[in-house]
DNA sequence: GCAACTGTTCTAGTATTGCTATAACAGTTG
DNA sequence: CAACTGTTATAGCAATACTAGAACAGTTGC
């Protein structure tokens, strides 16, 4: 399990690390029942703030994807299901808007507008 | 010419009204050629600061889809046809993902990973 | 039971960002 | 020339992102 983070990225950090497990999930990387490394281990290996990774895994959390408690962790719920049935279809639409140029933003900020 | 903006919004409002802007373009409401709204009658209909709407212009200048001058206003480039091919395909996805019970952040940020 | 792990909560400080406000400047158009 | 357009500059305020340190409270395995 390896989550990547660009610290030159405009992008919070914390919305990396959820972006991240998400992507992990969607491609089968993750699948539910799996565990996510402790917020520790992973801010000390990101070598960012504690509180900035339980940021994203909280927020991962309002999304339904994992489950967390304390003691336990964070593991991976039935909820990835629907980001895996997605996954090839995204992975097409990308494919499409970078042979036509497009960047990640404008085509993130496309999707999330037509969603409205 | 209408550009819609959810004050309640955590997304900024320049980024809306960018986005507004992008998904006209992808639906064929606005096309190549067409002029938008001078910054200052948006900022005045939409009752926020002219900045904020200059901020949106120029995020769309950098994208190359609006060509930019002084005295002229703001015209549509031909840079938009990308946007328009991909408008269907961006549709069908969104739908998909309304279905499976995804947020449109969700999906977003699932989009923008994907494209990393 | 206890030690070592996990997330949770609290307080607090700093740097950056988003937005506003005003004003002046400089091309373009009719 | 007048009325429009985007451009640039300065300044201030509020919210956000991140960091820091500490304590708390369940869970797990020895």
């Amino acid at each position: 399990m390896l989550i990547r983070v660009d610290p030159a990225s405009d992008v919070p950090i914390f919305a990396q690390v959820a972006a991240s497990v998400r992507a992990d999930a969607a491609s089968g990387r993750l699948r539910p029942g799996d565990r996510l490394p402790s917020a520790r281990e992973v801010a000390s290996s990101l070598e960012v703030n504690l509180h900035t990774v339980l940021r994203a895994y909280q927020d991962l959390r309002d999304e339904g994807l994992v489950d967390m408690r304390r003691g336990r962790g964070a593991v991976v719920t039935d909820a990835v299901a629907p980001l895996a049935q997605l996954h090839d279809d995204v992975v097409a639409l990308v494919e499409r808007a970078r042979a036509l140029g497009l960047s990640p933003d404008t085509l993130a900020a496309l999707v999330k507008e037509t969603f409205r």
